[in-house]
DNA sequence: TAGGCCATCTGGTCCT
DNA sequence: AGGACCAGATGGCCTA
């Protein structure tokens, strides 16, 4: 299980590590003005410039509303899935050396995905070099 | 008080 | 159709 899981989070962390760099600091200013594209989408749309032409229009009619029950079970899933998830990254905080809470205070989720990487590479080099 | 972290809700998308 | 996964939004809590 112990492999599985730091299988698991270092592969989670290269990607997260990757879509960084990718994004990374130059255009911080871009990313958060382009940002959330989400969200912007309703009031993009209901701007009359962009109403005219419509390529909302379509889009909105397709939105599907789902029913309150179908929306609350979806919900309790999703807490579900993301406690299992909150579990998995506690219990993986377990198999790092102490050291790397030095500060006292628990590991962060982030921190315990990157120290995890940084502990998987220090075993790899150690099994390489013995 | 601002900023970081976290849990939760929600809508969208993909898959079975 | 419904479940799983994802990302954005939001609000609460905590700390410097």
């Amino acid at each position: 299980p112990a492999e599985i899981l730091f299988i698991v989070s270092a592969k989670m962390l290269a990607e997260w590590d990757w879509k960084k760099e990718e994004s990374a600091f130059g255009d911080q200013q871009d990313s958060l003005e382009s940002n959330s594209l989400g969200s912007s989408f309703d009031s993009i749309c209901s701007s009359p410039e962009v109403r005219s032409k419509d390529p909302c229009a379509t889009q909105r009619q397709t939105k599907h509303k789902m029913s309150t029950k179908r929306r609350m079970k979806a919900s309790e899933r999703e807490k579900m899935r993301m406690r299992s998830l909150a579990e998995a990254l506690h219990e993986l905080r377990d198999y790092l050396p102490p050291d790397y809470s030095k500060s006292g205070q628990p590991l962060t989720k982030i921190q315990t995905l990157k120290y995890t990487i940084e502990y998987i590479n220090q075993l790899e080099d150690l099994l390489n070099h013995a």
